[in-house]
DNA sequence: CGTCTAAAGGCGAACGTTCGCTTTTAGATT
DNA sequence: AATCTAAAAGCGAACGTTCGCCTTTAGACG
């Protein structure tokens, strides 16, 4: 590979000196018109790049992020990761920087792995995603100072930047479109009381349920944990109540979750979108090619994406941020699995 | 942020000059017992890590590869990116290296963003995957002289490092199960004729023909482009041959376009696995969701990634590479689509 | 006892930037 | 015509490494 072009050889062709030529294309310093016309015609004919690591050594910094997330321990699903992947890229490459990839395995030893990429000056910050209730990359990261923001919250007190989808306003709404198809015995797969994304989604069903002074039949609110299966089982539950407390729709946090509540009541005979309508969340593609196609909540991810990025490069340059915590709204998207009869 | 332990504290607190606490470390140089455990001491107690831009700058090398790949243009929903990200940033760790994403957008100047990477010193070498059968990243990164490593084969004349998934064996192989079977009219549904994996896994399926003595009637030879309702079209039309030309079995390339299949048999109340077999490729976990399950074929992909990272690091260093030229057999997994009567 | 040799460690320089201060130049002002 | 001032450009130093060559030291040998 040729010798790279450096800013001396600018210099010499310009007929400056090298220091000058830093400063003119950094629009540091002020030049005659002739001088600045030598310089970028010379930056241009050699083809003239700056050298990232010289850069980064003198500037202290290194353009680039992390973004850590941690990958589904049982297989390889995740439907937002590649959307979320561009999305947060090409917002880093607008402002200047890069995106170095760092997924989070479940034994790794984390505190290791980050300061190995913070001390070592790779990266200038993190994007955190895939968020656990209690997720130990956030106080370690905050100890060791290295900004950081996250896709999701955690249960910590201890308040971090995010950008987050707005769950509890995502279920108000898809109980509330529920309700105007008529149905009142609405049930709802939830998660486990310890998980903070569940337990706040589940307040948006109460105060749907709520504000239509609707009772609500405790056993529909199940919690439990798992994918689909957890749907199937659960929905199977539920269809064994007596009539008159049997739901009329589910509402479930996960479209594969959906699935499962789909088959379930489909081995028994149910036309899903007449006889029981279902919800999911996240509107994963590929789901399009299964019947009924579900209506479920399409999570804002390109701009969670920018959001973030945005925020942690502002966070770094020491600017002023308005926000800090960042709630985006979900979209709803209805489709033959709440048809209606 | 506390100023960064540079070599200098470290040769300050051990009583030597930090040249030689550099070599020490990088086990250049031989120094007595008691220096170097006094080395090795201060190292750990102020938990140096030298600094990557300095080491960048020095080295001419930023221990970087770039990732690319071309996102799906319709919609998300690339079943082996997460594990290939995996297997690869996993793989580079281990050899010292890290792994930056650059995703290659259909419109963009190709050429403009990979030299932006290299001649910023930022990247040492790329990794490609999402290979086109005319893929103008090849020759591009060739004529910058940037090494690189791809997942995938090309149609181009000029050699180039690759790692790829031998599909010919693995049409083959499937092709011959389905002989096994006691199927002997099978359908393929193949891609273009300009399409080079496509060409190389139909040989596959006249080679498993060909050994059987069984004549192909051309009609079985299907050309076409789409996923899913290219699966459901070509399939609806062969499925409208009179009885003795219909095909007993369906070969495909891509698990969604072998839903496609399954789909439209189902529209006319055949039972796949029973009335009509359906093979797809690639092994889609949630796929695991659709009825009845695919018998497909699993691309090796973490080996694919394993293999692509070691031969590219290979290369950056200069070692001696046995194969440029990787091919690995796909697995073939059988279940429910090809079950017999 | 002087000389040679190899091992142990030191030292200057360079990688390509950016930063802050200094010098030169040209034009305006007294 | 001497002085002042701001603009234009230059210059040395530093960021934290690695590299190659040089110096010192101690022990072996004739």
């Amino acid at each position: 590979m040729a010798r790279n072009v450096t800013l001396k050889d600018i210099a010499q062709r310009a007929g400056v000196s090298y220091q000058t030529v830093s400063k003119v294309l950094r629009g540091q310093m002020q030049v005659t018109v002739e001088v600045q016309e030598r310089i970028f015609a010379a930056v241009k004919e050699m083809d003239y790049r700056p050298n990232a690591a010289a850069r980064n050594l003198r500037t202290q910094a290194s353009h680039m992020l992390g973004y850590s997330w941690q990958p589904n321990r049982h297989y390889y699903f995740n439907p937002v990761l590649e959307e979320f992947q561009q999305s947060i890229v090409e917002t880093a490459k607008e402002l200047g920087y890069h995106i170095l990839l760092f997924p989070q395995h479940e034994g790794d030893d984390l505190l290791k792995n980050y300061q190995e990429l913070v001390l070592t000056g790779r990266v200038d910050g993190f994007i955190l995603s895939g968020m656990e209730t209690e997720d130990r990359r956030v106080p370690e990261l905050q100890q060791l100072n290295v900004p950081l923001v996250a896709f999701g919250r955690t249960k910590s007190t201890h308040p971090f930047p995010y950008v987050d989808v707005d769950g509890q306003a995502g279920i108000y709404q898809t109980v509330h479109h529920l309700l105007e198809r008529g149905h009142c015995r609405i049930a709802i797969l939830a998660w486990p009381e310890a998980s903070r994304v569940g337990t706040e989604r589940l307040s948006g069903y109460y105060q749907a349920m709520e504000e239509n002074d609707l009772a609500i039949d405790p056993v529909w609110v199940v919690r439990g944990e798992g994918e689909y299966k957890y749907g199937y089982t659960a929905t199977s539950r539920l269809l064994d109540l007596p009539a008159n407390r049997r739901p009329t729709a589910i509402v479930t946090m996960m479209d594969l979750i959906a699935v499962g509540v789909v088959h379930a009541a489909q081995d028994r005979g149910l036309a899903v979108g007449k006889d029981l309508a279902v919800t999911g969340f996240d509107d994963v593609p590929v789901f399009q090619y299964f019947k009924p196609n579900l209506t479920t909540l399409r999570q804002p991810v390109w701009q969670v994406g920018r959001c973030a990025v945005q925020l942690l490069v502002n966070l770094l340059q020491g600017k002023p941020v308005d926000q800090q915590q960042i709630l985006l709204a979900p979209e709803l998207i209805i489709r033959a699995s709440t048809a209606g009869s």
